[in-house]
DNA sequence: CGAAAATTTGACGACTCTCAAGTCGAGTGG
DNA sequence: CCACTCGACTTGAGAGTCGTCAAATTTTCG
C-alpha cells in the first residue's frame, strides 16, 4: 500500500496498482488516471459486469467489493479469478475488443467507467501509463498460470487455503485487510466455482480447515489465526503477485 | 493464415498473429515489424530461454520449433502453455520486467530477438501496433482461462485430446499443419506436464485414444482420422484462440 | 552392441464425484 | 410471536479417476 491517505485523495482510482507498480507513477499520472473515470455506478450482488463475446466502448475499474472472472460450460459455471478493489478488471477487452470471459459481480459492487477513447489518448501521449496498464493486464495471466499449477498440484483444501491466502494478500495491498483475516461476501459455491470442485466437497473441505484450525471460512468473515500455517498449508509463495520491489523467486 | 507467401516475404516475423489480427496489420507495420528483429539463433533441445525471475533487455520471437511456459513446483515442472512459431513467447517480459515463469525450447528451435529499446519506440509512435503487441500477450491469458476451465473439467484422455485439438489449430493458423495431423517434438513426459497428470497415466490415457482411434500419438508425429471426434471428445471450443473475425460465443 | 531414455503394465490406495437426505438460518406473512 | 419457506450448508454411502510403487519392455542413439 502507498501513502495511507492515498485513497481519499484519489477516491476512484487510489488502489490500481497499490502495493505493487503505483509507486512509479508519477503525481500527474496518478490524477490523469482519476479523471479517466467518467462515472460511476454500484451494481447489485450477482450483476454481470460483460458478458463473453461482448464488445465495448469502455472499461470497468472496480472501486468497491469483489467480482468474478467467469466461463460457463455445458453444466457449470468456473471462476477463472476473482477481483478486488482497485483491478481494473475489464481492460482485456480494451485490447482483446471482444472478451472470452465473463465478469460477474459476488455482493454489490462500485464501478467506475473509463471510455476506451481516454485510453487511446493515453497509449499515443504517455507511453510510461500505457506500459503500466499493459502490466496490470498482465498480472491477471500470472495469476491464471500460478492456479494451473496449483489446480494441478493441491487437493481441495489445500487448494481452498491458498484462495483465502491469496484473498487476503491482495486486500491488505489495498488496506482493506483485518491483523486476522477478512471480509468477503464470497459463499462456498463460489470457492467451489473457484477451485473446480463439487460444493459438497468444498464443504467437506472447508470443514476440514475449520476442524484443523486452519482457517474459519464462514460467509462474510474469513478468520485466520496462524497465516504462516495458513500459507504453509496452501503451498502459498507470494511471487506471482508482483508486490512491492524485491525479485520474484 | 494469410497469404500463402506471407511468410517468404516476411522470414522471421511472418506468421506472428497469422490467422488472428495480422489481417489489422498494414503493410508498412509488418515491414516495420520484421526490422525490429536484431539477430537470430538456433537452440537446442531444452535450452531454457528466459528464466524466471530473469530481467532483460530483449524480448524473443519464436520463429520455429516449439517451446513450453513452464513453472516449477517443489517435485515437477508444470507447463502452463506451449508455443508455436509465429508467437512472440516473453513479451511479457517487457511489461512485467521481471517474468514469474521460464521459457524451454522442446526439440531444437529458431527464435529472433527484438530489444526493448525497439518496442519502447513502437509505443511511442505507432499505437496501433502496440496494441496489437498488448493484444498477443492476452491472447496468452485467454488461452490460460481456457486451460483451467479444462482442467477442472475434463479426464485425462480427454485433456489430452483437447492439447491434440489447440495444438493442431494453432500450427493451421501459421500454415504448418498436414492434413491428417501434425509434427511435434512433445514426449508423453512434456504431455504429463501440460495436463498436471503423471507420465504413468497419462501414458495410458494416451494409450486408450489410440485404442479407441480417436488420435495416435507418438513422438514426432500425432494423426488423427477424425477431427470432429477428436475436438468433440475433448470439448474443444476454439473461440478462446481469438482466431478469424467470427465472434467468439 | 550396449546404455540411457521413453514407454508400458499391474496392483492398491487416496481423492473426489454423484445421488440422496437432512439441518440450519434469515426473512416473510399471519 | 410463530410457522413457513428458501437458500445455504452439512452428512453418508458407493463408484470412478488418478497417484504411487515396482517392475518390464521398447526405442533411441552413441
Amino acid at each position: 500500500m502507498n501513502s495511507p491517505n492515498e485513497f481519499e485523495r484519489f477516491p476512484l482510482t487510489g488502489r490500481f496498482l497499490a502495493g505493487r507498480a503505483r509507486s512509479e507513477m508519477s503525481e500527474a499520472e496518478r490524477v490523469r488516471m482519476e479523471a479517466l473515470v467518467t462515472g460511476t455506478e454500484v451494481l447489485e450482488h450477482e450483476h454481470r459486469v460483460i458478458a463473453r463475446g461482448q464488445r465495448s466502448d469502455h472499461s470497468t475499474m472496480l472501486i468497491e467489493g469483489f467480482m468474478l472472472r467467469t466461463l460457463e460450460s455445458e453444466n457449470r459455471r468456473h471462476a477463472v479469478s476473482f477481483h478486488v478493489p482497485g483491478d481494473f478488471v475489464d481492460l482485456h477487452c480494451f485490447a482483446l475488443q471482444r472478451l472470452d470471459h465473463n465478469i460477474d459481480c459476488v455482493g454489490p459492487a462500485r464501478v467506475g467507467y473509463v471510455p476506451h477513447e481516454a485510453i487511446v489518448e493515453v497509449m499515443r501521449d504517455d507511453p510510461k501509463l500505457a506500459r503500466l496498464f499493459w502490466f496490470s493486464t498482465l498480472l491477471d495471466a500470472a495469476l491464471h498460470r500460478e492456479w494451473i499449477m496449483k489446480l494441478e498440484q493441491l487437493t481441495a483444501p489445500r487448494r481452498i487455503a491458498h484462495i483465502l491466502a491469496e484473498i487476503w494478500r491482495r486486500l491488505e495491498m489495498v488496506g482493506m485487510a483485518h491483523p486476522d483475516g477478512f471480509e468477503t461476501p464470497l459463499r462456498q459455491i463460489d470457492i467451489a466455482d473457484m477451485c473446480g470442485a463439487t460444493a459438497i466437497h468444498v464443504n467437506r473441505a472447508v470443514a476440514e480447515l475449520r476442524k484443523s484450525g486452519i482457517a474459519d471460512f464462514r460467509r462474510g468473515r474469513v478468520v485466520v489465526s496462524d497465516r504462516d500455517r495458513l500459507e504453509e498449508y496452501g503451498d502459498f509463495n507470494p511471487g506471482y503477485l508482483y508486490a512491492g520491489e524485491p525479485p520474484i523467486p
